[in-house]
DNA sequence: GTAACGTACAACCAAATGGTTGCACAACGA
DNA sequence: TCGTTGTGCAACCATTTGGTTGTACGTTAC
């Protein structure tokens, strides 16, 4: 998950499809690439569960899975609450020893 | 920065040196690959400031930078945020439209 | 002083990544 | 029907990544 986020140009993609459901080709026509390139940054996108693809008759609409956003967002939540029990424990050391 | 928590192993030296301050050899110790390999994740997570190094004789000890920890978390809530406005927006059009 | 320890870094290697072109194929439009 | 459009996939290529070993050098212990 955090590799499929770790290209800019997929973060922007998944900024994109959050804004609205775009095709495949519409993602590609903003990019500097082949569509191939943009196809595959969808495939690794897709594979993350980050977006979700629907089929429109030849097309492929792309939106983004903000479920899925919210689990890395908890998984970096949940190493500051690790970090934030360090301190607590600190804090409870402290109030044995004032 | 996303980057730099790509790689599991990264995300696990992490995840030690939010519970406590280690040493790089600390650390090295804990995995099955050379000292020289984790060295090499220690230095891409202190170029993303995801930890920081503090000399102690010849030790380096390490320990995690929730600030950096906080600021990939708030970009991934940024998203969600976006995603949120999407959704305020369509309520606002569901109650001129009702 | 010297041996051992902790760290950094260079050189190298295999595999993964991010890009390309080309091709196949289904769906749409004239 | 037939050309065009939208998509997916394979093959290929350059660069990056994640690992290795070896070397150098400062610090510590004896």
């Amino acid at each position: 998950m955090f590799q499929a986020l770790a290209a800019a140009t997929r973060r922007d993609i998944l900024r994109r499809t959050i804004d609205r459901e775009q095709s495949v080709s519409d993602l590609a026509s903003e990019y500097d690439m082949s569509f191939a390139a943009v196809q595959k940054h969808v495939a690794v996108l897709e594979a993350a569960h980050l977006i979700v693809k629907r089929a429109e008759g030849r097309e492929r609409l792309v939106r983004a899975n903000p479920e899925m956003i919210a689990r890395a967002r908890a998984l970096l939540a949940h190493y500051e609450a690790l970090w934030r029990g360090r301190v607590d424990r600190l804090d409870a050391l402290l109030a044995e020893n004032p």
